[in-house]
DNA sequence: GAGGAACTATGAAACGTTTCAGCCATCTTG
DNA sequence: CAAGATGGCTGAAACGTTTCATAGTTCCTC
C-alpha cells in the first residue's frame, strides 16, 4: 500500500541510500552501471520521491503561493497563467489560493502557505494593511504585491497604471469629437476606480485648457466630464444606470461614456439599446479590462487592455529574483502601461 | 532568519517538545497553566508549524489536488469553488493545477501531486486513457473523475448528463413551434459535443414519430435537425458559421439553432445580426453552459445550465469519503441533470 | 612504482515533527 | 491506608530524505 522508500530501492539495487539519493539529485556522480540498476529498482517498486522528507531535510520547497481576490475573475486567471509559466520554467509549482475578498479566508490561506514553507508569496491583498503579511515578511518569506502599488519602498510590487488608462480612454473619446463625456463608476474606495477617473479628469481638463488657449470663438463649449455613480462594477449596475441616462433630456446627456469596467459597459449597452438609443451614434461607449466578451458584444466594445499575463510573469520573476538574491535583493515597483483597444462602440461612423 | 522550531519553543517555555506537540494537537491533554506558557512562547518566537515535518512523521498531508483543463474557463473555476468550499470545511487545502489540455503538462502535475503525497486527486483528464493516473491509483491515492463518466466501475466520477441537456434544448425549440432545427458544433471527438447532439437528435426523432402517429394532414413537415459543422467551439467559429447560414436560401435555413456552447452562440448572434437577421424572429438561438455573459448579450441568450459548483462539491465529498473509508469504499458514478434557462433569444414574440 | 588526482560508493547525522511507553504525583475508593 | 485510577509530563524513536566526511578504487604522471 505505502509507496516504496529510498531504503527499499537501495536494498533491491544493492547500494546504499546515499547512492540512491545521488541518482536522484546528482546523476553524474554515479557510474552508469549502478545508475541503471537503481533506476530499474525504482521502476520495479514504483518509487515516488517523498517531497515532505526532501523539503524537511533540504530546507527548501519547490513551491510558491499565489493569493488572488477571485479565481472566477478572468483578470486573475490570466495573471495566474503568467505566474504559472514562469514558475514551471524554474521547476517550481504554484499553489493557487482564492481569498474571495474575505479577510479571514485570506488569513487562513497565508497561514497555510507559511506552514508549507513556500519559497515566496504573490498576493493581491484584501486590505491594504495586513498584519499577518507583515509578520510573514519579517520571518523571511519574500512577498510580491500584485496589482497593488507598494506604498512603502520596502517590497516589490507589480501593477498597471490606472491613471494612464483613464487618460487614454478619455483622450480617445475627445479625439472622436465628443464634448460631453461621462464617467460611470462606483465604490470610490476601490483605488482602481478612483485612479481611472482621475486620469479621465486630467485628460478633460487638459483639453479644456487647450481649447481656452486657442480661444476659438464659435466652437462648441469646453469639454466636461459628468459623474454617473453606480453601487458596484456589475452588469446589473450598468443596466440600471442606462435607464437613468435614457430618461435624461437629450442636451444634458453625455454623448460618450467611459465605464470603470467592461461588465458595467456591457450592462449599459444592453440597457441603452433597449431604450432605443444607438451605439455609438447616440452614445459612444468604452469599457475597461478588455474581457473576452468585449469583442463579442452586440456592438464590439472598445476597452482598455491590461497586460495581464505579463503582469503575472513579471511578478513571478521578481519573486524568484528575491528568493535567489536573499539579503542582496533590491525591491522594485514595476508599473505597466495599459493599452487602448478601439472597436466599434466608440467610433463615429 | 529561520523560523523557530518546536524545540526552541519548548526551551523557552521550559517543557519538553512532546508537550509543545500536545498543545498543538491535543490541547486538552495539557494543563491550562502550561498550555498558556507554551502559547506565549510560541507567540514570542513567531512559531509556525512545519507542515513538511508534520506530514512526514504523521504520514498524512492535508492536501488534495485538483487538475483542470483550463483555469481561465469559468466552468472549471466554478467547479473549483465548490471543491474548495468542501475542502475548507474539512480542514483541507486544494492545490489547483492547470493542465491546459496538454498531456505532458498534466503528467508533470500528477507527478508533483504524488510527490507531495496529496490525500486524493480530482481530475478532468486530457485523454481518456492515462497510464500515470492508473499507476497513481494502483499505489493507493484515491482519484475522482470530474466531468467525465468513469467507464469502468473501478472509480468514482461526477458528470453532467449531456444527452439530457441536448434533449432539453431541442424540446424547448420544438415547443416554440420550430420545425427546421440546426445543431451547431464541432470536434466530434469531444464527447460533450457528440452527446449534446445525440440528445437533440433523440428529441427531434421523438417529435417526428409523434407527429407521424397523429398523422395530421396539412400540418408542417416532420421536424428535422440539420448539422452545421464548425472547427471549434469558439466565438470566431460562430461568426463564421453565421456568414454561411445568412447566405442560405431562406426556405432551407433552420429557424432555430442549438449551439454546442455559448461562445459559439454569441458568435452566431453577432454574425446573424450583422447580416440583417433578427433574433429570435428570424432565427431562434440557444446555447450551452450558461456562462456569465449569456444574460449580458445583446439579446439575452437562452442556454443550458450545469450545476457547476455542486459538481465540485459532490466530487470533493466523494473523494473525502474514499479517503476516509479506504478499502471499504464503494465507487459511485454521479450524474447531474442540467437545467434549461429560457431567455429572449429563443422565445417567439 | 610511488604519489596523487579523480571517481564512486558508503554510512551516519540531521531536518522538525508526532507518537507512545513510561514515570511521577495526585486523587479516589473501599 | 493500600491499591488502583487518573492526569500531566518526559524522552526517545521514527518518518524519508539530503548531506557530508570518509574510504576504497582506478588511473595518471613523473
Amino acid at each position: 500500500m505505502a509507496i516504496a522508500s529510498i531504503k527499499e530501492v537501495a536494498k533491491l539495487a544493492s547500494v546504499s541510500v546515499g547512492t540512491v539519493s545521488n541518482v536522484l539529485n546528482r546523476p553524474d556522480a554515479v557510474s552508469p552501471a549502478t545508475r541503471e540498476r537503481v533506476l530499474n529498482a525504482m521502476n520495479e517498486l514504483g518509487f515516488v520521491r517523498n517531497e515532505s522528507a526532501r523539503a524537511l531535510r533540504s530546507g527548501r520547497t519547490r513551491t510558491m503561493g499565489l493569493v488572488v481576490l477571485d479565481v472566477t475573475n478572468p483578470f486573475f486567471t490570466d495573471v495566474a497563467k503568467g505566474v504559472e509559466a514562469v514558475a514551471a520554467d524554474n521547476g517550481m509549482i504554484v499553489t493557487l489560493c482564492n481569498s474571495d475578498q474575505d479577510g479571514p479566508r485570506e488569513h487562513r490561506y497565508l497561514h497555510h502557505l507559511e506552514e508549507q514553507r513556500v519559497q515566496g508569496i504573490l498576493i493581491t491583498p484584501v486590505e491594504r494593511e495586513n498584519e499577518r503579511l507583515e509578520q510573514i515578511i519579517e520571518r523571511g518569506t519574500p512577498v510580491v504585491l500584485l496589482d497593488h502599488r507598494a506604498t512603502r519602498r520596502n517590497r516589490c510590487s507589480v501593477a498597471v497604471d490606472d491613471v494612464l488608462g483613464g487618460r487614454l480612454a478619455a483622450e480617445h473619446l475627445l479625439a472622436q469629437g465628443h464634448r460631453r463625456l461621462g464617467f460611470v463608476g462606483g465604490s470610490w474606495t476601490i483605488s482602481q476606480v478612483a485612479e481611472r477617473h482621475k486620469g479621465a479628469a486630467q485628460a478633460v481638463e487638459a483639453a479644456a485648457a487647450a481649447q481656452a488657449e486657442s480661444a476659438e470663438a464659435g466652437s462648441a463649449g469646453a469639454p466636461t466630464l459628468a459623474l454617473i455613480d453606480v453601487p458596484s462594477l456589475s452588469f446589473a449596475s450598468g443596466r440600471h444606470a442606462a435607464e437613468r441616462l435614457a430618461t435624461m433630456p437629450e442636451p444634458d446627456r453625455p454623448t460618450a461614456l467611459f465605464c470603470a469596467n467592461d461588465l458595467l459597459a456591457l450592462g449599459l449597452m444592453q440597457g441603452l439599446t433597449a431604450a432605443g438609443l444607438r451605439i455609438p451614434d447616440d452614445v459612444a461607449l468604452i469599457g475597461y479590462d478588455d474581457i473576452d466578451y468585449a469583442g463579442a458584444a452586440a456592438v464590439p466594445l472598445s476597452s482598455i487592455r491590461q497586460p495581464r499575463e505579463e503582469l503575472g510573469r513579471v511578478a513571478a520573476e521578481l519573486l524568484l529574483e528575491e528568493i535567489d538574491a536573499g539579503e542582496r535583493h533590491r525591491h522594485r515597483q514595476v508599473l505597466f502601461d495599459p493599452e487602448l483597444v478601439i472597436r466599434d462602440s466608440s467610433v463615429r461612423r
